[in-house]
DNA sequence: TAACAAAAGGTGTAACCACACGTAAAGGCG
DNA sequence: CGCCTTTACGTGTGGTTACACCTTTTGTTA
């Protein structure tokens, strides 16, 4: 049957491997960020955060490549557990994100946490083989964007 | 401050980029299925089962690295739509996943616009970069799902 | 200046993701 | 045979993701 030869191929689907992949490193480094009682993507934002200082919703959401409305929802649990503030900017329609102290203190805490994760995949990996992925993954994303 | 200091790294953190690159390319391969009335997600589960004929939800689940119970939840929309059909086997704990005629239908319409999609991204990218690209994620996975 | 377009943002809806916990069936062993 | 462990699976909960659609504010232009 043709279709049966076709499906064959789907194992090098580069979406796929790319989501399992994801899958998996993202339990590895949540397991790792446990004790500090953060999830990866909350750990990303509140850098992002803090590396801005102040930042809109909107240009946030482009730093780091992510739906401007999945950021809205995301940013909830980091406001309700008092890691980032939300406040609107003198323009009346943006809002500014900025961090808390105790996203502060959070993020002290997670940081070494982050670093051993980090460490551990990089030696698996190997320093060559981690800078091919993230360049290969930088160009994935910008090929994604092109061409609608 | 030292903190800030140590967030300059986290620009190279694994997880992230890879987790950023996911989502970019999700959305351009859900994006091409989109005639098909497919997400990624559903398409990749499809040409799973199709390729097992018939399976269990934990088999099926450690054949896509992803955990049962979102497999289960996952399973929902397309055993809904009539694609796919779970019923049990002789041994009572188990369920057997299989494709419907519906579910061939659909995904006869669907692997061109799959392999379209993948086509730009292989040509874009280059054959040898994403050969390594597919092997690196694959170490990556290994490497997630040991030491716990 | 009034009208219109662009920019910033939120919500509804629906799907994806997984941990913690619970249930029921099957298998093994004293 | 009865007890215990393992296996297979579902649900509750809470977070992640984004499209479609809407509102408000700002900027532009006829």
């Amino acid at each position: 049957m043709k279709t049966k030869l076709d499906i064959a191929n789907c194992q090098s689907c580069v979406c796929f491997n790319l989501r399992k992949a994801s899958r998996a490193i993202t339990q590895f480094y949540d397991h790792a960020l446990k004790p500090a009682d953060l999830k990866v993507t909350q750990f990303t934002i509140l850098v992002a955060v803090t590396r801005a200082d102040s930042i809109t919703i909107s240009t946030l959401a482009k730093h780091l490549v992510m739906d401007r409305t999945t950021l809205t929802r995301n940013l909830r649990p980091l406001e309700a557990r008092g890691f980032v503030r939300v406040e609107a900017g003198s323009d009346q329609r943006t809002r500014y994100v900025s961090v808390e102290s105790e996203g502060e203190r959070v993020l002290e805490r997670a940081l070494p946490l982050w670093q051993a994760a980090q460490q551990k995949i990089v030696k698996k990996l190997g320093v060559q083989s981690m800078r091919d992925l993230l360049k290969t993954l930088s160009e994935t994303v910008s090929i994604s964007q092109q061409a609608p």
